[in-house]
DNA sequence: TTATAGATTGCCT
DNA sequence: GGCAATCTATAAT
Protein backbone atom coordinates (compact mmCIF):
# COMPACT_ATOMS: atom_id res chain seq x y z
CA UNK A 1 0.00 0.00 0.00
CA UNK A 2 2.16 2.79 1.26
CA UNK A 3 5.38 2.92 -0.70
CA UNK A 4 8.65 4.18 0.68
CA UNK A 5 8.20 7.95 0.93
CA UNK A 6 9.82 10.03 -1.77
CA UNK A 7 10.49 13.74 -1.97
CA UNK A 8 8.20 15.88 -4.10
CA UNK A 9 9.78 17.64 -7.06
CA UNK A 10 10.05 21.45 -6.96
CA UNK A 11 7.89 21.46 -10.12
CA UNK A 12 5.03 20.07 -8.03
CA UNK A 13 4.70 23.54 -6.52
CA UNK A 14 5.26 25.45 -9.75
CA UNK A 15 1.57 25.89 -10.62
CA UNK A 16 -1.64 27.52 -9.48
CA UNK A 17 -2.02 27.41 -5.66
CA UNK A 18 -5.49 25.89 -6.07
CA UNK A 19 -3.98 22.94 -7.89
CA UNK A 20 -1.19 22.62 -5.34
CA UNK A 21 -3.61 22.83 -2.41
CA UNK A 22 -5.68 20.04 -3.90
CA UNK A 23 -2.67 17.90 -4.78
CA UNK A 24 -1.08 18.26 -1.34
CA UNK A 25 -3.95 16.41 0.32
CA UNK A 26 -2.71 12.99 1.35
CA UNK A 27 0.96 13.94 1.20
CA UNK A 28 3.26 13.85 4.23
CA UNK A 29 4.79 16.78 6.06
CA UNK A 30 7.97 15.43 7.63
CA UNK A 31 10.26 16.89 10.26
CA UNK A 32 13.59 15.20 10.67
CA UNK A 33 14.41 15.89 14.30
CA UNK A 34 17.45 14.92 16.29
CA UNK A 35 15.50 12.31 18.21
CA UNK A 36 13.63 10.90 15.24
CA UNK A 37 11.09 11.50 12.53
CA UNK A 38 7.93 13.51 13.07
CA UNK A 39 5.34 13.22 10.33
CA UNK A 40 1.73 14.02 9.60
CA UNK A 41 -0.53 13.42 6.63
CA UNK A 42 -1.91 16.60 5.11
CA UNK A 43 -5.70 16.53 5.36
CA UNK A 44 -6.62 20.21 5.01
CA UNK A 45 -5.14 23.14 3.05
CA UNK A 46 -6.07 26.59 1.83
CA UNK A 47 -4.99 28.32 -1.37
CA UNK A 48 -3.87 31.94 -1.28
CA UNK A 49 -3.58 33.54 -4.67
CA UNK A 50 -1.35 36.42 -5.57
CA UNK A 51 -1.74 40.16 -5.40
CA UNK A 52 -5.33 39.94 -6.63
CA UNK A 53 -6.43 37.98 -3.56
CA UNK A 54 -7.59 40.43 -0.91
CA UNK A 55 -7.21 37.81 1.81
CA UNK A 56 -3.61 36.94 0.93
CA UNK A 57 -0.64 38.56 2.60
CA UNK A 58 0.75 39.12 -0.89
CA UNK A 59 -1.95 41.71 -1.57
CA UNK A 60 0.24 44.39 0.06
CA UNK A 61 3.10 43.62 -2.29
CA UNK A 62 6.45 42.16 -1.34
CA UNK A 63 7.55 42.97 2.23
CA UNK A 64 10.18 41.73 4.64
CA UNK A 65 7.55 39.47 6.10
CA UNK A 66 6.07 37.85 3.00
CA UNK A 67 8.94 37.87 0.49
CA UNK A 68 9.04 34.07 0.32
CA UNK A 69 5.60 34.01 -1.29
CA UNK A 70 7.04 35.98 -4.20
CA UNK A 71 10.07 33.71 -4.56
CA UNK A 72 10.58 30.34 -6.23
CA UNK A 73 8.12 27.48 -5.59
CA UNK A 74 8.42 24.93 -2.79
CA UNK A 75 9.71 27.18 -0.02
CA UNK A 76 8.30 27.60 3.48
CA UNK A 77 6.57 30.87 4.34
CA UNK A 78 6.14 30.92 8.12
CA UNK A 79 4.43 33.85 9.79
CA UNK A 80 3.49 34.72 13.34
CA UNK A 81 -0.09 35.61 14.08
CA UNK A 82 -2.32 36.68 16.97
CA UNK A 83 0.71 37.03 19.20
CA UNK A 84 0.67 33.31 19.87
CA UNK A 85 0.91 31.12 16.82
CA UNK A 86 2.92 30.29 13.74
CA UNK A 87 1.40 29.28 10.44
CA UNK A 88 3.13 27.33 7.68
CA UNK A 89 2.67 27.90 3.97
CA UNK A 90 4.49 26.68 0.89
CA UNK A 91 5.20 29.04 -1.98
CA UNK A 92 3.76 28.29 -5.41
CA UNK A 93 4.28 29.51 -8.98
CA UNK A 94 7.57 30.67 -10.53
CA UNK A 95 10.00 33.12 -8.97
CA UNK A 96 8.49 36.60 -9.10
CA UNK A 97 4.85 35.50 -8.99
CA UNK A 98 3.05 35.41 -5.63
CA UNK A 99 1.00 32.48 -4.41
CA UNK A 100 1.04 29.97 -1.58
CA UNK A 101 -0.82 27.21 0.23
CA UNK A 102 -1.54 27.25 3.97
CA UNK A 103 -1.29 23.95 5.84
CA UNK A 104 -4.34 23.74 8.10
CA UNK A 105 -4.45 20.22 9.52
CA UNK A 106 -2.42 17.03 9.76
CA UNK A 107 -3.26 13.48 10.71
CA UNK A 108 -0.41 12.35 13.00
CA UNK A 109 1.57 9.51 11.42
CA UNK A 110 4.98 9.23 13.08
CA UNK A 111 6.54 10.58 16.24
CA UNK A 112 3.09 10.97 17.72
CA UNK A 113 4.25 10.99 21.33
CA UNK A 114 6.90 13.62 20.59
CA UNK A 115 4.37 15.79 18.82
CA UNK A 116 1.91 15.47 21.69
CA UNK A 117 4.63 16.50 24.12
CA UNK A 118 5.51 19.46 21.94
CA UNK A 119 1.89 20.52 22.29
CA UNK A 120 2.08 20.25 26.05
CA UNK A 121 -0.08 17.15 26.35
CA UNK A 122 0.36 14.49 28.95
CA UNK A 123 0.07 10.92 27.75
CA UNK A 124 -2.00 9.10 30.31
CA UNK A 125 -1.71 5.66 28.76
CA UNK A 126 -1.39 3.73 25.50
CA UNK A 127 -5.10 4.11 24.93
CA UNK A 128 -4.58 7.82 24.27
CA UNK A 129 -2.66 6.98 21.12
CA UNK A 130 -5.65 5.09 19.76
CA UNK A 131 -8.34 7.66 20.50
CA UNK A 132 -9.11 9.88 17.55
CA UNK A 133 -10.69 12.46 19.85
CA UNK A 134 -7.31 12.81 21.57
CA UNK A 135 -5.10 12.46 18.50
CA UNK A 136 -6.94 15.15 16.61
CA UNK A 137 -5.99 17.75 19.20
CA UNK A 138 -2.34 17.38 18.16
CA UNK A 139 -2.29 18.94 14.71
CA UNK A 140 -5.83 19.89 13.65
CA UNK A 141 -5.30 23.59 13.07
CA UNK A 142 -2.60 25.70 11.44
CA UNK A 143 -1.14 26.89 14.75
CA UNK A 144 -1.35 23.46 16.29
CA UNK A 145 0.50 21.67 13.53
CA UNK A 146 3.33 24.19 13.74
CA UNK A 147 3.63 23.68 17.46
CA UNK A 148 3.55 19.89 17.03
CA UNK A 149 6.39 19.94 14.50
CA UNK A 150 8.33 22.72 16.21
CA UNK A 151 7.90 25.05 13.25
CA UNK A 152 8.86 28.68 13.84
CA UNK A 153 9.67 31.62 11.62
CA UNK A 154 13.18 31.82 13.01
CA UNK A 155 13.91 28.19 12.34
CA UNK A 156 12.01 27.39 9.15
CA UNK A 157 11.05 30.46 7.16
CA UNK A 158 12.41 30.38 3.59
CA UNK A 159 13.46 26.75 3.94
CA UNK A 160 13.21 24.59 0.81
CA UNK A 161 10.54 21.95 1.43
CA UNK A 162 11.49 20.07 -1.73
CA UNK A 163 15.12 19.50 -0.79
CA UNK A 164 16.67 16.38 0.69
CA UNK A 165 19.01 18.63 2.65
CA UNK A 166 16.14 20.23 4.52
CA UNK A 167 14.95 18.94 7.89
CA UNK A 168 11.41 19.94 6.92
CA UNK A 169 10.08 18.30 3.78
CA UNK A 170 6.97 17.27 1.92
CA UNK A 171 6.85 13.67 0.77
CA UNK A 172 4.70 11.25 -1.18
CA UNK A 173 4.01 7.68 -0.08
CA UNK A 174 1.38 6.56 -2.56
CA UNK A 175 -1.60 7.34 -0.33
CA UNK A 176 -4.73 7.83 -2.40
CA UNK A 177 -7.31 10.43 -1.47
CA UNK A 178 -10.82 9.18 -2.11
CA UNK A 179 -12.82 12.36 -2.09
CA UNK A 180 -11.98 16.04 -1.70
CA UNK A 181 -14.33 18.64 -0.25
CA UNK A 182 -14.01 22.35 -0.99
CA UNK A 183 -15.31 25.15 1.26
CA UNK A 184 -14.63 28.85 1.91
CA UNK A 185 -11.47 29.72 3.81
CA UNK A 186 -11.40 30.10 7.58
CA UNK A 187 -10.62 33.11 9.72
CA UNK A 188 -10.54 35.79 7.05
CA UNK A 189 -12.84 38.73 6.40
CA UNK A 190 -11.95 39.79 2.86
CA UNK A 191 -12.76 37.62 -0.15
CA UNK A 192 -14.26 35.23 2.36
CA UNK A 193 -16.74 33.62 0.00
CA UNK A 194 -14.32 31.98 -2.40
CA UNK A 195 -14.13 28.19 -2.14
CA UNK A 196 -10.39 27.82 -1.60
CA UNK A 197 -10.24 25.50 1.40
CA UNK A 198 -9.55 21.89 0.50
CA UNK A 199 -10.01 18.90 2.76
CA UNK A 200 -10.16 15.15 2.61
CA UNK A 201 -13.88 14.40 2.82
CA UNK A 202 -14.82 12.50 5.95
CA UNK A 203 -11.35 12.64 7.49
CA UNK A 204 -11.68 13.13 11.26
CA UNK A 205 -8.49 15.21 11.54
CA UNK A 206 -9.73 18.27 9.67
CA UNK A 207 -10.43 21.40 11.70
CA UNK A 208 -13.77 21.97 13.36
CA UNK A 209 -15.38 21.02 16.63
CA UNK A 210 -17.23 18.05 15.24
CA UNK A 211 -15.73 14.86 13.98
CA UNK A 212 -17.28 14.47 10.53
CA UNK A 213 -19.36 11.39 10.00
CA UNK A 214 -17.70 8.72 7.90
CA UNK A 215 -20.64 8.69 5.52
CA UNK A 216 -21.08 12.01 3.81
CA UNK A 217 -24.26 11.05 2.00
CA UNK A 218 -27.85 11.76 3.02
CA UNK A 219 -27.83 15.12 4.76
CA UNK A 220 -31.35 14.52 5.98
CA UNK A 221 -30.82 15.64 9.54
C1' DT B 1 -22.73 21.37 23.01
C1' DT B 2 -22.21 25.97 21.28
C1' DA B 3 -20.87 30.86 21.92
C1' DT B 4 -17.89 34.45 23.30
C1' DA B 5 -13.82 36.88 24.91
C1' DG B 6 -8.90 37.22 26.11
C1' DA B 7 -4.15 36.39 25.14
C1' DT B 8 -0.10 38.69 23.09
C1' DT B 9 3.42 39.91 19.24
C1' DG B 10 4.74 42.09 15.08
C1' DC B 11 3.43 43.97 10.74
C1' DC B 12 1.30 47.51 8.07
C1' DT B 13 -1.28 52.08 7.63
C1' DG C 1 -2.54 52.45 16.65
C1' DG C 2 -5.13 48.82 14.83
C1' DC C 3 -5.67 44.38 13.73
C1' DA C 4 -4.46 39.61 12.33
C1' DA C 5 -4.83 33.00 7.51
C1' DT C 6 -5.65 31.13 16.01
C1' DC C 7 -6.27 28.61 20.27
C1' DT C 8 -8.08 28.00 24.72
C1' DA C 9 -10.72 28.77 28.74
C1' DT C 10 -14.93 29.99 30.51
C1' DA C 11 -19.79 30.86 30.35
C1' DA C 12 -24.35 29.83 28.93
C1' DT C 13 -27.81 26.50 27.07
Amino acid sequence: MSAHPTLLEPSFFNRDPRKVARALLGKLLVRKAARGILAGRIVETEAYLGENDDAAHAVAGKTARNFVVFGPPGFAYVYFVYGNHYCLNVSCLPDGIAGCVLFRALEPVAGIEEMAEARGFEIHGPDDLRRVSWLRQIASGPGRLCEALGITRERDNAKNLASSRSDLRIMEDGYRVRQVAVTPRVGISKSAAHPLRYLIAGNPFVTGSKIPSPHVQGAGD
